[in-house]
DNA sequence: TGTAATTATACCTTAAAGGGTGTAAATTGT
DNA sequence: ACAATTTACACCCTTTAAGGTATAATTACA
């Protein structure tokens, strides 16, 4: 599967580790995860398990919920 | 970690799947997932791969996003 | 109440996510 | 322009999610 830097989870992050002026390491240290991990979130790997995720997005007072897709996203559905 | 069939992911798909009248195996079906991974998401398993269970949200019209952590969830950090 | 359908557990295998580390590339600041 | 910091990429290793299947428990309903 393809990597998608403009993802959802990818762009919240970059946003949000940038205006709190962290680096990627800090990060790291501050939610528990592996310096890899924040790296391939920020990227877009494709494929993440929840839990991680959840506990970097926590740190920003965020976390995984369904929600209802966007038009652009149902736009985008056939790639 | 413990199984908590009552958090987020795991009521929303109950509901819906009860709502559209699918059984476990034709959600399975439907959805290309397999059918021991609905049980699990239904029952709560904490660690999934998100792109699993967007293939399930989809379904529904929904996708995991992150959201501002309601003041229940915020109450309930400490377990 | 009995029986079929649905859901829950258990066991095993396989593919891949996450972590550590080392190095290269890119960014930042002076 | 250069040095230092930050980010990206590659390698290998360990752990575990997901799938298939088989069996037990539960639920629905005739």
């Amino acid at each position: 599967m393809k990597w998608d830097r403009e993802n959802t989870i990818a762009q919240f992050l970059r946003d949000r580790r940038k205006k709190a002026y962290l680096t990627q390491v800090e990060l790291s240290d501050l939610t528990g995860v592996g310096l890899r991990f924040v790296r391939e979130l920020e990227q877009g790997k494709p494929n993440l398990m929840t839990d991680k995720v959840n506990q970097v997005l926590l740190f920003f007072g965020h976390t995984l919920t369904p929600t209802p897709i966007s038009d652009e996203t149902r736009r985008n559905l056939g790639k």
